[in-house]
DNA sequence: AAAAAATAGTTGCTATAACAACTTTAATTA
DNA sequence: TAATTAAAGTTGTTATAGCAACTATTTTTT
C-alpha cells in the first residue's frame, strides 16, 4: 500500500518545524538576530563564559556550525571570544555590552512566542504531545 | 519569569523533527538520495510530468529550493526536464528508467521507517499529536 | 494590438545542519 | 619522558530553507 505525503507523520512534524521557525525568524529579524543564533545567546544571558564545546553539547548540534554561529555572533558583535587560560584549545564565549542589552528585548519577545504557539491548548495536551514526540524519538534512536 | 530551553515546545519539536530527519537521511543515503529530493521523488513516482511549480505548491517549499533539488535529482540520473510545450516558460520533470527503479526500492524504506516511527503509539495518539500540531500552526499564522 | 501584470524558473545571498579531514593543544599511556 | 590518544576548533563539502531581484514567457488590461 502506498502512502501519500501527508500520511508520513515524519513530514507533518517537519512541516510544522517550519511554520513555527519561519515566524520565530520574522520575530526576531528586527534584532539582526536568526533563531539558532538565539538559542546560543539564550544559553550565555543564563550564563556567559561558556565555551563552544559546551553550547554544542546542549544545543545537541555539531560543533562545525556552533562554530559558525559564533563567528557570526562575534561579527554583530553581540559576544567575544576569548582564548582560556586553562585550556588554550578552547575559545570562552562571553556577551558584549551590547548583547547583554538584547537580552532585554528578546527574552520578552520568545516567552510571547511560545505562549502564541500553546494558545488555545492545555497542560495536558502539552504534556502529551512532548511524550509523543519522545517516544517518536526513542523508536529511532 | 525565565524559561529554560526545554521549556520552549518549538525547540522540542524541532529536535524531533532533527533527529527523524537523520534517521532517514542514513537510510536513504545508500541510495545517492536526500530526504527532501525523496519527497519530490515520491511525487513523481506518483504521477510523472508535473512541472517545478506544481510541486514546490504541494510541497510548501519556496520554488527557489525546487529548482535546485530537481538540478541535483537530473544530475544524478533519476529525472529528465523538459520545456512544455504547452508553457515554454515551465519545466515538466519525467522520470528515468533509474528513477522508476529507485521507487521499488525506496518505497517499502520509507514505509517502514513511518512504521518505526509510530512503533508503539496508538492510532488515537497518532492523531492527537497532528491535532494539536496543526493546532500550532494556526497559532502562528 | 500595445502596455501592464502575472507566472515559471534562475541566480545570488544568508542561515541552518552534519560529515570528513585537518591543526593545535592537552591528557594518557608505555 | 616520549609516544599515543583525545579533545577543541576550523575548513571544505553537501543538503535544506527562504528572501530579493532578475529573465523569459504568458495572460490580462486598456
Amino acid at each position: 500500500m502506498k502512502l501519500s505525503l501527508n500520511d508520513y507523520i515524519s513530514i507533518f512534524i517537519h512541516q510544522t518545524d517550519l511554520s513555527l521557525t519561519s515566524y520565530v525568524k520574522s520575530q526576531l529579524a528586527p534584532f539582526n538576530l536568526a533563531p539558532e543564533q538565539n538559542l546560543i545567546m539564550m544559553l550565555l544571558w543564563e550564563k556567559d563564559g561558556r565555551n563552544q564545546n559546551e553550547i554544542s553539547e546542549i544545543l545537541l548540534k555539531d560543533k562545525t556550525n556552533i562554530a559558525r554561529m559564533v563567528v557570526n555572533l562575534e561579527k554583530k558583535g553581540f559576544i567575544k571570544r576569548v582564548s582560556s587560560e586553562k585550556d588554550r584549545r578552547s575559545l570562552q564565549l562571553f556577551l558584549t555590552p551590547k548583547g547583554k542589552e538584547l537580552g532585554s528585548s528578546i527574552i520578552p519577545i520568545t516567552n510571547d512566542f511560545n505562549k502564541l504557539v500553546c494558545k488555545g491548548l492545555t497542560e495536558k495536551e502539552l504534556n502529551e504531545v512532548r511524550r509523543i514526540l519522545s517516544k517518536m524519538c526513542e523508536n529511532v534512536q
